[in-house]
DNA sequence: GACCATATAG
DNA sequence: CTATATGGTC
């Protein structure tokens, strides 16, 4: 099985680089984020026309996720308010959270607030947003073990994850508050499936579209899957396939394969 | 010699249409108008890299006119002051006249205001400009008798130069006042390039962006060469080039050329 | 309907 | 730098 993450930053603009991914690619789950759109505007014929199965959950210019698949799942939700019916509704005003199964598998999409800077009122958002996220975590475990939570996490856990020209203290990001506000998340029982293969750094899935970020490999590994215990043992590779940031008009983030 | 008019609405989105054009109809000069863009950012490397000599009078996100020429222009002026100085500077705030001479022929290129619709502010300020543009042409014709004046007049003289699904009366580029305004202009000694080859109506410049009038071929003749008599008698033809608005991303107009 | 400006986001 | 929304122009 094969799951891929991919921050497309519109799915409009986007359309024609994502068939031809999946083309190319023929992943089992494909996960945006950012896809910038309500549902009614979604291209959804083109890819059913693929053969694919649609799942979205979008909204005006901002945020949105979708989860693509080639069989159908089961149990699709989204936002937290489906595993928390007791929430505060206006945390699932930004759509930025769905989930389905497939086989044993539950996979989360996530797009996880950037914050803007630290400090101000978004960043303040993106922490208590990840809190809501561990406690979402916490109600899907009592059903689901098996979990890929994959998505643009806009966080770089370790400063391998971050290309050495950035001021990394206390940049957005990068920051502790945010780390340990993941790592609390993570804690719960999750690993980096990217980090089971790959030691090193230097390896990102997200380049700034200014000062040519990407030309000059200035980036931050962002986009994850993280997999609860048992499903990390099962992990065969992570993937990071660079080539969809060198097209013309590229999304900013590239996608990221996690296979079993 | 040919001399082409063209209204790209905005050279830099329409700068690959324009330089194809070119290669495809090497005319001696390309009056553009609506040019959208500061003299500081227009496109001038790819069009002098194609052999042209460029003349520019633009301003930001609104009119703007330009002369392409194979060979060197002389006597080159924008606005109606370099004819009329002691006319208030603000009229050449819009940038619409630009001039220059090829040979024995005085190429004028006009983007008359659309005026909006009949009766408010914009419309009476068209009527002004026509007033304008006829003391200038008095002046002009002082020392110039070869006059080609073209571009975009945003006036169908005839109601044969307007499609017929369209209700004439006191419509904006087809009122009677404008007309009229237009006829004080040419009757200075100018006449229609157009009219000297084809006497039938259903032939158009400009195609609404909306409605699908292209498809259905709704469109305005609004676009010409006005030529003063003895140029009159010289010229050889007069077409409408209706190709550059079948093309994706078009603009709502396409090029007229008079060969001479 | 397509263009530009401005504002906001990333 | 690349998106989207809004408002103005044609």
């Amino acid at each position: 099985m094969k799951i891929a993450t991919w921050n497309v930053n519109s799915i409009r603009t986007r359309l024609e680089h994502v068939i031809n991914w999946l083309n190319q690619n023929p992943v089992d789950v494909l996960c945006l984020q950012e896809t910038k759109v309500i549902d009614a505007d979604f291209p959804r014929q083109p890819i059913e026309k693929l053969g694919y199965h649609l799942y979205i959950s979008g909204q005006k210019a901002y945020n949105g996720v979708a989860l693509i698949s080639r069989q159908p799942l089961t149990d699709v939700s989204a936002g937290f308010c489906a595993f928390l019916p007791n929430l505060d509704p206006e945390i699932d005003q930004q759509k930025r959270v769905i989930t389905g199964v497939l086989g044993d598998v539950r996979i989360i999409n996530l797009y996880v607030p950037n914050g803007s800077a630290v400090g101000n009122e978004k960043y303040e958002y993106k922490l208590r947003w990840l809190k809501v996220l561990r406690e979402y975590l916490q109600a899907i475990l009592k059903s689901d073990a098996a979990i890929c939570m994959c998505g643009d996490f806009n966080i770089a856990l370790e400063d391998k994850d971050i290309h050495d020209q950035v001021k990394i203290d206390n940049h957005i990001m990068a920051s502790v508050p945010e780390r340990q506000a993941l790592q609390d998340v993570l804690s719960l029982g999750f690993a980096d499936a990217f980090r089971k293969f790959t030691a090193e750094g230097g390896h990102f899935s997200w380049w700034d579209y200014r000062t040519s970020a990407f030309k000059r490999n200035l980036g931050w590994r962002i986009d994850h899957h993280y997999l609860t215990s048992a499903l990390y043992e099962r992990a065969k590779n992570c993937i990071i396939d660079v080539e969809p940031r060198k097209l013309t008009q590229p999304s900013d983030h590239t996608p990221v394969i996690v296979e079993f």
